[in-house]
This record gives structure tokens, sequence and C-alpha cells, in this order.
DNA sequence: GTTAGCACTCCTAGTTACTGAGTGCTAATA
DNA sequence: TATTAGCACTCAGTAACTAGGAGTGCTAAC
């Protein structure tokens, strides 16, 4: 049976219905307010049909339709009109965006903010990651007698800062002649590519200050696996509440069970190995514990380079043609506040 | 009307019986459980004159009592009866906190996914905020051509970085001659304490970098807004959701939206300036959005100075007695801890 | 001072009946 | 042949009622 003119009519009726109301769509209510010039029995009968494909379902015998995942699926894809942002949001977000700001993570969690205000939704975000993450440079402070601040800066931008215990007996000068070899062999490298050998030659460079070295090597170490540079920013996390599919308490402490795990929110993030645009509806997503919501992502990028994605979660049932519009724009604002920063 | 001893026998068997049940407590269920040697009825007496005292309340006639804050209260101050905790559990934060770890963050989120485990309900802690802030060290390291990384470091133990901008003309040794300058004048003083004296020496001393200065120094004042030394920590928040005061989920709207304001927790935990333990019952908490909970808090402190405070909250209906040993548990192994590390 | 007895209150759960929205089917219609 | 009117049927939701039970306060007897 095809998808005939009327049908995707009926079927784009109920879904934008349910999606203003929340309630289950009947024939009747789309003959008064669809203009569709055909009597409700029409179009029980081509309700039927679009169950029968898939595109709809009924919670019980008696009750409207509401549209299934791949209704929804069908809709995205073919049936949805593009709704731009109202003059006044787009003109908010880029006002917003163009406040000046000096840390990557300020500009991070004004979108985040941004994307969870306007669109009454959950905001994810996942941090800037740089493909290859290169020593730039490394740097020993003594801080009191027995410790010592370790900073490491990566791709020039990231900054990481670690205490470590070296022996009393080590001087500022220590440090410096450490700190020098370590740039020395490590500035450039990738931070996944330090070898076996390379540190080895930093072993024999600096023999005589073994005990202290070990500690610096682990914490290096350390640094390659901290994927902290992955962190994910939440916004409105809060806003679940005001949606009526969720006025059952377990199924918000599950939504927010899921958001608590970092884990879970890079996982979901990166699935979409797509550049651009991405939309997962409902059982689309990965994860189960978020069956009944979409996630409308966005990657961004940074000098042609991948760097993050920012997105919306909501429930199913959600406005996706301005949900898109929105998480388009402030990937755009995003992508060129960072890059004017970064520049 | 005084109370006698039967009258606190009586506010002790409602309290311990609605703590473990969560249900309105009558007579003949007291007269039955606990044995006081008395019939309902006398105990009914003893009920109405408690509740003329303020102790208990009736949520409609014909439910049992159930105890008021006044009543926790004078249970706390009173009646109940020191409960320790249990060999495993102490065993437990004992050798979690045994643990070597380098970050002081570290430890504090130990310390708060201790308290939220054990007790099942939401941790709150304050990080260690040192009276006096005073600046040890200052650095300045070029990062690309028009950028400096600035590098502060506060009590010897609280590291910030700031990126700032700089002329692109300002070279390596710039950047060192007014790291040297900055550390002769600022080395020992307090954040607070920093004068437009100061100041204006640093500007003569400097004034052939006038226009870099102005960025560093706006930033030194930020600093000194800054009180993300105050971070607060937070674990299980989602715990609350398993009480059964909180099945309505308005109640847990209102109370994550308080949990999400740092400002707010700061405040609460602030509000106790006694030394060590601290018990807020409902409505004695400042912010009305947790007038039906109980917050339990203890300062920690490290060489005698005090530096921030843990603690737990949960609702009214809280074991009292256990909460107190498991916060006085963590204090200590807290406190040893971070001892142990600044030494 | 304590207690048994009793009438009274009020929440809760279950039953019943009713309503209304919505369907699917059938037969009539264009 | 596609559309539509009509109708019987289904079922969630709501309201009204009932019975049960837990608990109280009061009174009078012990």
């Amino acid at each position: 049976m095809p998808m005939d003119e009327r049908k995707k009519k009926v079927l784009q009726a109920i879904i934008q219905d349910y999606i203003a109301t929340a309630e289950p769509v009947g024939s009747r209510t789309i003959a008064r307010k669809y203009d569709l010039g055909v009597s409700p029995a029409t179009i029980r009968n081509e309700m039927a049909d679009l169950e029968e494909l898939g595109y709809i379902e009924q919670p019980h015998t008696s009750a409207g339709r509401i549209p299934s995942d791949l209704g929804y699926r069908y809709y995205v894809d073919w049936l949805m009109e593009k709704e731009k942002l109202k003059p006044y949001e787009e003109e908010y977000i880029h006002q917003v965006f163009s406040q000046k700001m000096k840390e990557i993570e300020s500009v991070i969690k004004q979108a985040s903010e941004i994307l969870s205000q306007i669109s009454n939704y959950t905001a994810i975000i996942l941090g800037p990651q740089l493909g290859k993450r290169t020593f730039q440079r490394i740097e020993l402070l003594p801080l009191v007698p027995g410790k010592a601040l370790m900073i490491t800066i990566i791709n020039s931008r990231f900054v990481r800062h670690h205490i470590i215990d070296i022996p009393e007996s080590i001087t500022h000068l220590d440090l410096e002649r450490i700190s020098m070899v370590l740039n020395d062999k490590l500035h450039g490298y990738a931070l996944e590519q330090v070898k076996k050998e390379t540190m080895k030659e930093i072993y024999e460079e600096l023999a005589h200050y073994k005990n202290i070295l070990s500690n610096i090597l682990d914490m290096i170490e350390h640094l390659n696996s901290d994927h902290s540079t992955e962190k994910v920013y939440l916004g409105g996390t809060l806003n679940i509440f005001n949606q009526p599919e969720f006025k059952d308490i377990d199924k918000v402490k599950n939504l927010l069970s899921v958001l608590e795990k970092d884990e879970v929110l890079v996982d979901l993030l990166e699935a979409n190995d797509t550049v651009g645009l991405s939309i997962k509806i409902g059982g689309e997503n990965k994860h189960q514990g978020i069956s009944n919501c979409s996630l409308i992502t966005s990657t961004y990028q940074v000098n042609d380079e991948i760097v993050g994605s920012i997105g919306i979660l909501g429930p199913t049932r959600m406005p996706y043609s301005k949900a898109i519009s929105l998480v388009e724009c402030v990937t755009i604002n995003l992508t060129r506040a960072l890059e004017k920063m970064l520049k």
C-alpha cells in the first residue's frame, strides 16, 4: 500500500496536532481542524492504513492515534516544513554570542544555556575535543617543599595542572632542568604517541632524577587517559518536569539517571559520526533509557575540524522543525565564536 | 504542662516509629510495639498533651500523629540515643579514604560519594575555602602570539589559570619581567587586600607595559570575586526519588531546583557559623524550598582552620542518630586525609 | 490516675454507573 | 469505485456511593 498524497496529509495533521496538544488525535478532530475536504469516516480509513504501515498507533481502542517513532521519522524526512526561528530569538542568540568571552568553557556554557532556554528542553553539549592532542609545553613550578605543580599545555589551549610529590631535596633549578628535557622530548608530540622509546630517552637523560620522574611520567600517562577535555555540559535538566509525558515520577527518575552519567551522554552524542545535523527519534537512540526521547544534535567545528557536538534532548513529541532551526543557529554562532576566539 | 518521663517515652516512640515507617503513628501501635505498660487510652491522653505542646501533629482527625519540626528538635536534643555506624561501614569509609589521592577535588568527591551512598540521601559538600587567600605566585607563560597563560597560585594549593590577551609585540622576556614585578609586589598579600596603592606601584614600575597590564590586573580583580574555591559538590541527588515523601513530582522538582543553585547551597552550608556539627530541621533552614528537609552538616578543618562543610540533606523524617554518626565519621576521615595531603 | 467502651471522623479502596470520544463496519450514495 | 452517513461497540475517565478500618476524644467506671 503506497503513501498517497492524502495519507501524507493525514499523517502530517496527526503529528502536528499531537505535537501541539500531547493528546491522541481522532478522526473528527482532523476533519474539523485541518481542511482536507473529506469526512471523518474517510480519514478513519486512512488512519487504519497508516496504522497498518506502522506510522501511527492507538494507545487503546476508542482513543485517537498517536505517531510512532516510524511516523515521526517519516514526518521529519518527508513532510516537515522548515520553521525558522523568530527574528527576536535569532537576534537574542546572536547578541549573546557576541559578548566577548575569554574562556572556551564560558562560551560552551552560554550555548547550553541558550539551547535549553529557547527550546525548553535539555541541552547537551560535548565540549571541544581536539582530534590530535599534542604537547605544547610542560612547566614545573615548586610549591612547597616536597610538592610541585606540573602544568601541561595541550594544543596551546587546554591547560591542565596537577600537583606532584617530589623529594624535598629537589631544587628550583632541578625542576627547570627536568622541564627543559621534557619539553625538548615531548613538544609537538601527540599525547597518544608518546612511545616507550621516548620515555626511555627521557629516563636516560634524567637518570639522576629517577624517583621524581616516575611521578611525572605517571601523570603524563594519566593525562592520556584523561578524557576531561570530553567534558559534557548540561543545561535545563529540570525542563523535563514541564513535559506532560513526564508527569510520571519513574520516567523522570529514569531520564535523570541517564543524564547523570557522562559516559552515556558522550556515547549518545558521539554516536552520530555524520557531519552536521543528526536526528535520533525514540528507539533510534542507542540507550534505552531515553527511548521516549528524541535527540537533535549537530557537530560544531573549528578550523574545519570537528571538535564537538551540541544537541537538545526532548520527548519524541517535539516540534522538530523549530528545534532543528535552533540547533543549527546555535551551532553556527558557537562555531563562529570559537573560531574568533582561537584564531 | 511539663514533659514527664512518660511523655518523653511516648514522643520517642512516635518519632522512632514514624522514622521507620513514614506512616502516622496511632496510640494502639505504640501500646503494642513499645512496652510502656499502659493502655492505648492513656497514650492517647499523652498524645493530646504532646500535640498541645507542639511536638506532634495530626494530618487529619482519625489519623495517627506525626512529629512536628519542634518534635524532631526535642528528640534530637534530648531523647535520641547515639547510634554508631556498623563496623563494616566504618571500615569501608576508612578504607576509601586511605587510598592515596593527589587532588583535593578527588578527596572531596569521594567524601560526597560515601555520604550519599551510605545515607541514601543527598550529600552536599562545600569545598575547601581558605580564610585568607594569599598570593603565592603568579606566572605568565606565552601561548601563541597575542595570548598568554596566567597562572595564579593561591595559598600554595589553589591553582587558577586564565588566558589573557597580550599585544603581539610582547616577548617571552617581557612576560618574565612582568611576572617578576607582580610576584615581588603581590607575594604574600591577601587577595582581598590588594590595595589601590599596590596597584599604582605596579603600574608605575611597569609603565612601559600599560596596555597588557590592565588585562592582568582585571584578571586579578576577577580572581578576587571568583568564588570558585567555594565550589559545591553534590552526591546522590537522585536519592530523593526513593523517599516516600517525595512521591509527588512537584516536591521533587522544588527540591531539585534548590539543589541546582549553588549560591543557595553555599548559603545553607555557611549558615551554621558554629564549629562542628549542626542540625537544621525543616523550617529551621533558611531556604523555604527545603522546609520539609533536614540538613546535618559539619565543618571540617585543616591545620586548625575551618575550611569547609560537609553535610547530608534528607527529609525531616530521617534517622538522625545514624546520619549524625555518618557525618562525624566522614568529617574525621576527610580532615585526616586532607591534612596528610597538605602537610 | 488509668482504662474500657463507644460514638464519631475521615481516609481509602472498591463498586457501580454514566459519559464521551473514538473506532470499525456496513450499507447507501455519488 | 471511492466516499460517506449511520450505528453499534469499546473503553478510559469521572463521579457518586459504599463499606471498612484506623484512629480519635469523651465519658464513666475501676
